[in-house]
DNA sequence: CGCGCTGTTGAAACTTGTCAAAGTTTGTGG
DNA sequence: CCACAAACTTTGACAAGTTTCAACAGCGCG
């Protein structure tokens, strides 16, 4: 019995539907009525499989969908024009993707899948109806978009008064607190970007990154090898960000 | 006739109106009917008074509305257990405050006047309220709020991408532009916050603010003294924005 | 009128980036 | 299934940029 890699999508129509999806707790439909999330079911109009490497939507696009990662993991980043790229999140199962292009009518940066996914398709214009029709479904996206925002903050605060260190041990611990928030091994997981796109994130060269990797391991605090990181002290990595000044 | 400090706040209610407020462009009500807008009128409950130095609320407290800068400045910031700070915006008139909040219904960071100043006080539940029945206005607050994050991905890409002198170059240009907007001289404006509170937001020590703006001024791109800053050469600050490469 | 806050400038130290080389893994095509 | 190429990672030595520390100047408030 053959085990082939590319499955034709045939019967993904079956399973699209957000009254019976897994991912309630991460996405949209929060704290609604049955009956309101069947109504979701309409709004969520198709999935989409992205294949690693392939471009969800690119910077210039015009906008007129949200994404909800059903499964995989993405990259957003920034290109400026001297081929400069800022990586802006990393996003997975559960994540929304595209906030940015609702600002004007065009995204303004690109999603990359990192690894073979499958994203949910949200016309907006029908988000924003129905979400003038249930209060809840209103008020939950106004927080994540607001969560989006504190989310940024935190990145911001990351780069502008964390040194290297720091920065690499608030990424793993922000990595290892969503993997277990989705059920997975807070203290084991595999790294789906490269060393040069952690660093795009935290601000620094990939070198650098790997060099902080190979001392967090020296020290004790994780075993790291190539994309797969164990941590082995959480409680180290804590302390490491909040003992040097900088800036 | 002694012209006190400390004004009673009496007569205030009379001019809050959206339906005559001059920062209609900037501020929420765009592209709404006449009869549209002067339903915003009830939305609107208060005008708040904030002196320079004071907080218009700080991370932590209860969330239940946000603001709309009708004059004077705003900076906000989040503090780390350490004592960093990072400054994550300064907000001009015209400009909102307070979508942090929104996500868990608690100030996410601190927002403080660097000058006197008066806010709109918008309650937030109102607003949902209104949003729900005024598509253009909810609409248009989505569109708010996304472009809160993508200045936010712009700011990311600031402290992740540039050195020094590009940071300040950006900031300039940012602030200039922001002037003209309000019909302000573009190249001719105070700042109004410290030298560390801009080298805060720009990820850098005040020292190497203050290098900088000499350098720009050696250059002949600017005229600087303390706070005044007069730009001799837009087009110059622009070129130093794309010329190097660091990280 | 002086004290404190803010801003400027210099020199030295430190962190991170740059360049280079070699090792490792992954993917592809034979 | 192996071999090879491409992509990614690690490590070292050196360079550059920014911070740190320190001293002093200027402005503004009380």
């Amino acid at each position: 019995m053959p085990n082939r890699k590319a499955v034709a999508p045939v019967l993904t129509v079956v399973e699209t539907a957000c009254s019976n999806c897994n991912l309630h707790e991460l996405c949209l439909p929060l704290g609604m009525s049955t009956e309101e999330v069947e109504k979701l079911d309409e709004l969520v109009s198709s999935r989409r499989r992205v294949k690693r490497g392939e471009h969800l939507y690119r910077a210039g696009d015009a906008f007129d969908s949200i994404f909800a990662v059903r499964s995989g993991f993405f990259k957003t980043d920034v290109l400026l024009e001297d081929g400069r790229e800022q990586v802006t999140g990393f996003q997975m199962t559960g994540e929304l993707l595209g906030l940015d292009g609702i600002s004007n009518e065009q995204h303004s940066c690109n999603a990359i899948a990192l690894e073979d996914s499958e994203v949910c398709t949200i016309p907006f214009s029908h988000l924003e109806n129905l979400s003038r029709e249930i209060q809840t479904l209103q008020h939950h996206f106004h927080q994540v978009m607001s969560r989006e925002i504190v989310r940024d903050h935190g990145v911001m605060m990351l780069l502008g008064t964390m040194r290297a260190e720091e920065r690499l041990a608030a990424f793993l611990l922000n990595l290892s607190q969503r993997f277990t928030a989705r059920g997975y091994s807070p203290a084991e997981f595999y790294l789906r970007m490269t060393r040069e796109e952690i660093g795009s994130y935290l601000g620094l060269k990939l070198e650098t990154v790997s060099r902080a990797f190979s001392r967090f391991q020296e020290e004790g605090h994780i075993a790291v090898q190539q994309k797969h990181v164990r941590i082995l002290n959480i409680a180290g990595l804590k302390k490491l960000m909040s003992q040097h000044t900088r800036d």
